[in-house]
RNA sequence: GGCCCCUUCGUCUAGUGGUCCAGGACAUCAGGUUCUCAUCCUGAAGAUCGCGGGUUCGAAUCCCGCAGGGGUCACCA
């Protein structure tokens, strides 16, 4: 009979979070889905001196964006501080723990000495004689008992270590809230978490936690050890200090959840087929840790970015539409839906991040003023003399100005264009381009003529014609 | 410094003794798709698998050593 599967995503509330945190929380919240099990979020606000205000609900905000959810109400270890006296009560009954009332001077001349005499810095080496006895106020330390570990970590495989790596650490602060070390062992076992996926700032601490386990009497949940995300030099990992970006600038760039989710899991873990892009469903029925990377990944932006534009391309127009709502061009206030439907569906296939909406369909909603430079510019169209330039846009009017302005019709007129003008495609499709966009890069020309509709593109060819001189 | 972890194209990675003088993807470059940008397709370039020893008929894959990188040794998490 086996438990069902709890994990949890533990931050502190020190600041946004950025990739490296969001990729911890996604693979924890991966294993738990999978199992049909619980996701847990735990704000650790043990440190009043380090946190910052607002960082909760943005942490908060930016799981919630991605669709990685707590299954129940968001734990604050601020809140269960009775729990932890507790169980620091128990280690001290129990002789696993004991007050350590000695000032940092002290504490510094013990490292001091430890290093004077080439010896591992080892507090078990330096035990007062006569502790007091315990209560809320003093720092309490546990008293390990040093030996050999050997365990098996979900991602790094088999480790071991000696006893060496066990030392006393301090359980309870002076300001009567737990260590880390401590109130993460309290919890994991309150909530009955059975896997423990955390980044590999922890490996080290491992044996020191067993120790506690030991002591508390707990059973030891699952390891799984994540590689770090790594920052642009590829040697650190990546961090606020090096511009990591806080997840929610994702949003406002225009990258899908589902997108950045996909990239994330990608990012040190793969199915081992060669396939790169994955919904949701499919990372939660593939997602293995078994087969997470060991090693540090880089961050890569480029990657991203293709991986955004290869979800926006699977949208359906519909869902498109409704992600794209808060990112087009001020132009397009007035615009009806069935027209930014169609425009929509014209830069679709182009778009990297909903960020680019704007700059590649603002053509669509306002007549930009007929800039000649353009076509000065243009290799091809430099070469033409105005009498040339001209000629081309009076022939171009007259024959769209017959057209429906259906996509089939206007690219038969522009194939009858193009033989009547025995221009290359490459000379008059680049012309009425220019001049009915105003844009170095647009949609295939009927399909944009058809969208602008009648009345804008002859308008506009005549506005290039009357600047052309 | 002690201990622990890591090391395959620029980047993410496949690979668990032979089919790997190493496969895919991003990025780059070139060509094709009646014009641009993009999509899509095709192709090119790109890794002596950190280095050195061994084991083996045969090693990216096993063993040993070394180097480099990282982490950790807080009343931070």
């Amino acid at each position: 009979m086996s438990k069902v599967t709890r994990t949890r995503f533990a931050p502190s509330p020190t600041g946004f979070l950025h990739v490296g945190g969001v990729r911890t929380a996604l693979f924890a919240w991966l294993v738990a889905k999978q199992a049909n099990g619980k996701f847990l979020l735990r704000i650790e606000d043990t440190d009043k001196a380090r946190e910052v205000k607002g960082s909760e609900q943005h942490i908060i905000d930016s799981l919630k964006w991605l669709g990685i959810n707590p299954d129940e109400e968001v734990y604050k270890q601020s809140d269960r501080l009775e729990l932890y006296e507790k169980k620091a009560y128990e280690l001290v009954g129990s002789g696993r723990a004991y007050a350590d009332n000695r000032t940092p001077a002290e504490l510094d001349e013990i490292r001091n000495d430890a290093v004077a005499k080439k010896r591992p810095i080892l507090f078990r080496e330096y035990r007062p004689d006569n502790p007091p006895a315990w209560k809320k106020g003093m720092p309490l330390r546990f008293k390990s008992e040093p030996k050999d570990y050997a365990w098996t970590d979900a991602v790094m495989g088999q480790l071991n270590t000696g006893p060496e790596v066990v030392d006393d650490f301090i359980l309870m602060k002076s300001d009567g809230f737990p260590t880390y070390n401590f109130a993460h062992i309290v919890d994991d076992d309150d909530m009955e978490i059975t896997h423990v996926i955390r980044s590999q700032e922890f490996l080290a601490s491992v044996p020191k936690y067993l120790n506690l386990y030991e002591a508390l009497g707990v059973q030891v949940p699952i390891f799984a050890t994540l590689p770090y995300v790594m920052g642009d030099d590829g040697h650190k990992k990546l961090s606020k200090r090096d511009g990591a970006k806080d997840v929610l600038e994702y949003r406002t760039d225009g990258y899908l959840p589902d997108a950045l989710v996909n990239f994330l899991a990608t990012l040190g873990w793969n199915d081992g087929t060669e396939q790169e892009i994955f919904t949701t469903a499919e990372l939660i029925a593939k997602f293995d840790l078994s087969r997470v990377q060991k090693s540090g990944a880089k961050f890569d932006p480029r990657r991203l970015e293709w991986m955004n534009g290869a979800h926006l391309r699977k949208l359906s127009l519909d869902e498109l539409y409704k992600r794209a709502e808060d990112f087009w061009p001020k132009e397009a206030e007035k615009a009806d839906e069935t027209y930014k439907r169609r425009v929509l569906g014209l830069v679709q296939e182009r778009l990297k991040y909903l960020a680019e909406l704007p700059e590649l369909t603002k053509f669509f909603f306002v007549d930009l003023p007929a800039d000649p430079n353009l076509i000065s510019n243009h290799k091809q169209l430099k070469k033409l003399s105005t009498s040339e330039l001209k000629k081309l846009l009076e022939q171009s009017r007259d024959a769209l100005k017959d057209s429906d302005f259906s996509q089939r019709d206007l690219s038969d007129k522009l194939n009858g264009l193009l033989e009547k003008t025995g221009q290359k495609p490459a000379v008059l499709f680049s012309l009425i381009r220019i001049a009915t966009t105003q844009a170095p890069a647009s949609p295939e020309l009927s399909a944009t003529l058809a969208v602008l509709g009648r009345d804008r593109s002859l308008y506009r060819i005549d506005a290039m014609l009357s600047e052309v001189k």
